[in-house]
DNA sequence: TCGTGTGAACCGATTCACAGCC
DNA sequence: GGCTGTGAATCGGTTCACACGA
């Protein structure tokens, strides 16, 4: 494992692979080569050596990749090889989506805590959750083991949400709010947004008229 | 309005843009320096007005650029200052959020027919839509006018959605399946997973100890 | 022989620095 | 004077090409 900085494409690819080895290993592959694998990908070959050679050495020369090996092995370089706590701010229409979403638990992001600062809502059960003021975050932090934060606020008020997630000692964030947040550096922040990935296609479908 | 081959970055850059300077006028603000907004998207000045430069010159020297006009040029220049009709295929938990998700038409992408191939399903109204047999896609693309497609089926079928919309004559998909798909290559396929954007998380988080 | 792992070459995107214009 | 627009320089990521090991 080299402590290189490692491009942020490569750990977005390495979702990818996990993904599409998924794949594979349901239809019963047991080994794949990096050029199998990488038309799967659509990448190129090399980019997936290199993006795996920034952790290890997990391909036999001449056979290529055990695919359940492999998994693993990524899996354990993201570090989602066990189950993360996640704290929801914000119960509204895409807050609620998100509780019920099954797929998060299902890849080891586990929602233990909905927050609103709303008084009609709090509670509310919602998933089998009880919404709770946002205030009472910081004290629920260490008795969930909340790690990551969500925030699906609407987006005047993600900033405070933000402010209470670091606050509370929480160190990632995922904001599926419109609008940019303000943290300290050390504090990891991804957007979450469905419609850039529309106005993408848009305006690739616009521009090959 | 240059002819070049522009960044992918570029484009999901300017979605932010969109994000921010929508928020700037929210609250009030007219004229925005490129080192204002840049601060407000964490990018580096220059990358905004190389980023802008593609499309055209939007900005006044000496002034910078006022806010409103921006917000129109760059959706313009997207493609976005329009209403796109939009297919789903799938119409499972995931689906049905999407269909309830008021944000796409808000922001141009009218949902205006929904397939599923399983007959329990079909029939059924979500959010006022009709669920339809998939095979009856392509009968209904010139009818309602769809262009964009959005695959929210399990995985294993996820390709078949895919080439029904092909098929169908749409050029763009939005792909939130957990599965890659294999189509033409002059249609645009984005994928959209949260859970990449948690992996993403849930490393820095892990290798920042 | 086949396919991985990796330094070297390449390519594209980001940043710099300043000319151009309000 | 101030901020945009843009060629030039820089930086980082991707691809190539081949040595190495099963």
């Amino acid at each position: 494992m080299k402590t290189q900085n490692i491009p942020k494409a490569t750990i977005k690819r390495l979702a990818v692979y996990i993904q599409v080895l998924t794949g594979l290993k349901r239809d019963g592959v047991e080994v794949v080569s990096s050029e199998k694998l990488a038309r799967a990908c659509s990448v190129n070959p090399s980019q997936i050596r290199k993006d795996l050679a920034y952790f290890g050495e997990f391909g036999v020369r001449g056979v290529g990749y055990y695919v359940h090996e492999l998994i693993a092995s990524i899996k354990h370089s993201l570090g989602v090889d066990r189950v993360w706590g996640c704290a929801l701010v914000g119960v509204g229409n895409l807050g609620r989506a998100l509780l019920r979403h099954k797929e998060f638990a299902l890849r080891g992001f586990s929602i233990r805590a909905a927050f609103d600062c709303d008084p009609y809502k709090i509670g509310e059960i919602v998933s089998g959750l009880e919404v709770v003021c946002t205030r009472q975050l910081k004290s629920r932090v260490d008795e969930l083991g909340l790690e990551i934060g969500i925030i699906s606020t609407p987006p005047e008020r993600a900033q405070r949400a933000a402010n209470y997630l670091v606050e509370g000692g929480l160190k990632g964030i995922v904001n599926f709010a419109q609008a940019r947040i303000q943290v300290p550096k050390e504090i990891t922040v991804e957007y979450v947004d469905f419609t850039h990935h529309f106005y993408s296609v848009a305006f690739n479908v616009s521009s090959s008229d």
